[in-house]
DNA sequence: GAGACGTTGAGCTT
DNA sequence: AAGCTCAACGTCTC
């Protein structure tokens, strides 16, 4: 329509650190690697052609919206130049669509997080200011804590927290990358990839020049790069790992944190994309990822799919045996259990003995903490502790079988 | 074709 | 704390 108008029309690529087009073309034969160390390789090269970053200024007046073509007829066109028209029911004084414009319901979560540049800016100077720039410096992500109370409060925290405005684009990933590295400057002991912050950014831009160079990347079937799995198709279980149900108390707060605040940390993401892949409910990836889509704010195709393919040993990463424990894992980060009394308020008052596989408390532990397990608190869908005896067993994959359990 | 290596395991031995 | 083993691995380098 531009062209046939006479209009000039400028692209640039703003949501990746590169042009993902010119990177791809600097990987032999133009296809995309599924290592990351070869892709730093191809990075190191495009990043020398990426110019600095133009923060812009905040505009002066409000943007205009077409109201025709945002589809919401003329009576709630507004724009800049008509500052006193009122807001109506459909959309406010910008021409912003109201929720109930869009079909959607009231809010369901307290949790509100501001956005915009502004805000962004803020939580990453925040973030880059943390003991003298020393935190940045520091970051190992492996390292870092999947069980903050708070995660986006104002206090330190375990990673950046700041997915959710580099997915919207309110923080530019290439304004993030060079403050990061004047941080560097002035720590010359810093972090190295894939375990520091500038190694978080990478595995993004990694993720993002594979989706693009990938048919099909978004789904098993077709997917030439994805390990074909014949997943199982349960939708009881699907529905109970989705709907924070599976006995598994780490499992179900990971979950309960994700509906509620709408992120989780990366090693959540971990636990319960093994648990409902590879890990014990073998249902397809997809079908998680799915769900993440529906509930993340940082949700982003390319980076969920990628990472649910790494999780599910589908591509990029295989080694099969190491598997998370849903009752292990935790206890790493958390003895007490503080982050699963904080989501399943159920079992605030269980045993810290029992909190990670509360089916295993005695009876009158269990009433004393006010919660029966099977009534208040569901009994685990799943036994991990067999399917583990399964995976340790010395014998060919032909061979092995299932140990008998009580019932 | 052998060997090194792979951001983030668990459970054991030393 | 650090090192070892998993007996279903895949990719890259030499
Ligand atoms: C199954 C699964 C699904 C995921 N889905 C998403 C998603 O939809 N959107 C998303 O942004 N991240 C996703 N991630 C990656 C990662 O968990 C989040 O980016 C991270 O937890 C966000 O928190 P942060 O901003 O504090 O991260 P930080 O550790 O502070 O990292 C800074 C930034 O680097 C990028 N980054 C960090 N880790 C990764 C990674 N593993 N892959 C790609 N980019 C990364 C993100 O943009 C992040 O905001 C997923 C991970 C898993 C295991």
């Amino acid at each position: 329509m531009a062209r046939e108008r006479g209009v000039q029309v400028v692209t640039r690529w703003g949501h990746t650190l590169t042009d993902l087009d010119a990177l791809l073309k600097r990987h032999p034969g133009g296809k995309p690697t599924t290592t990351y160390s070869s892709f730093l390789n191809h990075l190191d090269k495009q990043l020398k052609a990426v110019p600095l970053a133009v923060l812009n200024k905040p505009r002066q007046l409000p943007p205009v919206v077409d109201a025709d073509l945002a589809g919401l007829g003329a009576s709630a066109a507004t724009s800049a130049s008509s500052s006193a028209a009122p807001a109506s029911d459909a959309a406010d004084a910008f021409g912003v669509p109201s929720a109930a414009a869009l079909c959607l319901g009231p809010a369901t979560s307290g949790v509100i997080l501001r956005g915009g540049e502004t805000e962004a800016l803020a939580r990453m100077e925040a973030c880059l200011s943390q003991q003298g720039g020393a935190w940045v410096a520091a970051f190992e992500k492996p390292s870092t804590s999947p069980t903050e109370i708070d995660p986006f409060g104002q206090h330190t925290r375990s990673t950046t927290c700041l997915s959710p405005y580099l997915k919207f684009g309110c923080l530019s990933a290439r304004v993030l990358h060079e403050r990061v590295a004047a941080v560097y400057a002035a720590h010359p002991k810093h972090a190295k990839p894939p375990t520091s912050l500038h190694g978080q950014v990478y595995w993004r831009e990694f993720y993002y020049a594979c989706a693009h160079g990938t048919p099909n990347y978004e789904m098993m079937a077709a997917n030439p790069i994805c390990r074909q799995i014949p997943w199982e198709d349960d939708p009881e279980l699907l529905a109970a790992w989705r709907e924070a149900r599976t006995g598994y108390p780490w499992i179900d707060a990971a979950m309960t944190q994700l509906r509620e605040e709408g992120w989780i940390h990366h090693l959540a993401r971990h636990a319960v994309a093994c648990f409902l892949t590879r890990g014990d409910l073998w249902q397809s990836w997809e079908k998680g990822a799915e769900v993440f889509e529906e509930l993340l704010l940082d949700a982003d195709p390319a980076i969920n799919r990628g990472n649910w393919m790494w999780l599910s040993c589908s591509c990029f990463f295989y080694q099969y045996f190491r598997c998370y424990s849903p009752v292990a894992f935790p206890k790493k980060y958390d003895k007490d259990g503080a982050y699963v009394r904080k989501w399943l308020p159920q079992l605030k008052d269980f045993p810290a003995k029992y909190i990670y596989e509360p089916w295993k408390a005695p009876i009158a532990d269990q009433k004393k903490a006010n919660c029966i397990i099977g009534q208040d608190y569901p009994k685990p869908i799943v036994n991990h502790e067999l399917k583990r005896a399964l995976t340790q067993q010395k014998l060919p994959m032909s061979k092995k079988v299932l140990p008998r359990v009580e019932p």
